[in-house]
DNA sequence: ATTTTATGCATAAGAAAATTATGTATTATA
DNA sequence: TATAATACATAATTTTCTTATGCATAAAAT
């Protein structure tokens, strides 16, 4: 999984539904529950994850605070209140995306087939 | 579904799961596939997939022969011996990314939670 | 009879979303 | 004392799409 070219398209719904279920995180934090939750299988770099960050609060789904915590700058995230209400098309849309995957995947292979 | 950018770098592999299934097939056949399987869910487009079919051809994965039928050409693939060896990886890669997908978004959201 | 839709392939321009490589800065660990 | 971890950011490049266009034949609709 790591370099796997596969999550494309679907990390800005990643980060929104970890900001709705935990409230408010920030960059670096995204990283590691995103690490934690899938084994360290999945990695979001840096130079997608705050590109993408930016481009949400700029389209005003998120809302940041900076906070220096420890003497370390932190900028934390929270989703809007029309982030919230995208929030939830956003998983629709990606579990369905999720089983159409499914659906072409499952198919059994046809050990009779003559190539 | 439609128009939905989550698909992003699995193309190739659903190309190759369905000629893994069915032996070999042309590039509106597959559109016609995928659309079906999907309910109409998943459309393929012809910029996304002839490109595709190429770079798969010109990887030694596929390998493409013309024929003519009702006086209309069509350009069948099927997976060479390399194509089967790496469908097998990019199944299972796609498997996992998509069970991590599943527990990235599965988590139920926090009723509690004070935005 | 003619236009539109379906079948079938292809490429070019542009956009979107990554990767990779840098850069800065602080703190903890080896 | 060097490396790793924490924390943000951007630029150059690459990959992979979308959208638009082009060509051609056959079927269906107007």
């Amino acid at each position: 999984m790591k370099n796997s070219p596969l999550y494309k398209g679907s990390l800005t719904t990643i980060i929104m539904k970890l900001l709705e279920e935990n409230g408010r995180m920030y960059g670096y934090e995204i990283t590691q529950k995103v690490k934690g939750i899938t084994q360290g299988e999945l990695n979001i770099t840096e130079g997608a994850l705050y590109p993408a960050l930016h481009k949400l609060e700029g389209e005003g789904l998120l809302e940041a605070e900076v906070e220096k915590v420890d003497n370390r700058l932190r900028k934390y995230y929270k989703l809007t209140e029309n982030g919230q209400k995208e929030t939830v098309n956003r998983l629709t849309e990606l579990e369905n995306f999720i089983s159409n995957m499914q659906a072409l995947v499952k198919q059994k292979t046809n050990p009779d087939l003559q190539l």
